[in-house]
DNA sequence: TTTATCGAAGAATAATTTTCCCCATTCAGT
DNA sequence: ACTGAATGGGGAAAATTATTCTTCGATAAA
């Protein structure tokens, strides 16, 4: 599985991605050989799925996230696959949470402002059944991390040293 | 600012940050050399903030998301500097927004399982001084996308063409 | 002790990024 | 209309980085 190098590894790319090989090994205590290749293997294995970059909101005019609450009286299968279906393709909303508890859905959405988010309030419940939606806004983002927390990986035991 | 080109360059980057550059300008009808001019630019205006690499949740044991809603009888900034403080070296902590309506802060939490929770919310609660806390939990992660909606970016006219 | 396995290291090669120099267009000033 | 500065694009070379290949050393089982 993951042992302490790979999260180190991970730890690094989680927060730069443009840092060479070389540079990656060197701070885990690796050469670039074999740093490269526990890389591709992480990347082989999807525990990194992909390399992104990462916008400011504010330069690219996504300046209000809004959470939308969803309750809705469909509960089968078939409602679900269409929804998810149907929000897939929709940029404004970037997270989609089935939730336990009150709120059976929960969106985060991104839009440029209020009237923004109500048109895109109106297409949404004309494209959905939905029975009661509330929305929340945010008024400043304070963290945003793309980050996950590496401290719960179960590690295994170290491979030998050198 | 930015132009139709940019913004289809940010699209791919913020897809997929591994496409190398003379390829990325092909498909937005450029060579190789002022499409690295218009990334650098991008960078440097910060609008590209960092690249990263994203791993799967599940793969790193970070498979429970909660939202957590905060409200608090403290509303001086001094507070909010210190809150705000704490929590950006908690890395199971997320996202962290100051919200209008009734609840003043919502967070979303990432951890293992609910007894992880558990701990950590203790330790929230014995580290700030709290009024009220609500926590929803996710089942489900539908969707997430680091990427932004690109659609609302004020164009600027398109720059002279060759 | 021998052999198989696994990871590491270093050097060579391939791919990509970055730099450098030049050309075309636009636009303001004369 | 001409000139010159500013802006943006292009191709080829240089520099850096990723990737491959081959070898070495440690470990564990037989």
């Amino acid at each position: 599985m993951i042992d302490r190098l790979d999260r180190k590894i991970l730890q690094i790319l989680q927060e730069d991605a443009t840092i060479p090989v070389a540079e990656i090994g060197r701070r885990v205590g690796l050469s670039t050989t074999p740093c490269w290749r526990r890389i591709q293997k992480l990347e082989e294995d999807r525990v990194i799925t992909k390399r992104v970059a990462v916008l400011d909101p504010k330069k690219v005019n996504a300046k209000v996230t809004v959470f939308v609450s969803i309750t809705t009286s469909q509960h089968n299968e078939e409602w679900l696959k269409r929804f998810a279906e149907v929000i897939r393709d929709v940029p404004e909303v970037v997270e989609f949470y089935r939730m336990s508890g009150q709120v059976d859905y929960l969106l985060r959405v991104v839009v440029p402002d209020i009237e923004a988010y109500d048109l895109f309030y109106k297409r949404l419940i004309s494209r959905i059944d939905i029975a009661d939606v509330s929305s929340a806004f945010a008024m400043e983002q304070i963290k945003y991390a793309t980050a996950l927390p590496l401290n719960y990986i179960p590690l295994e035991k170290d491979k030998g040293m050198a």
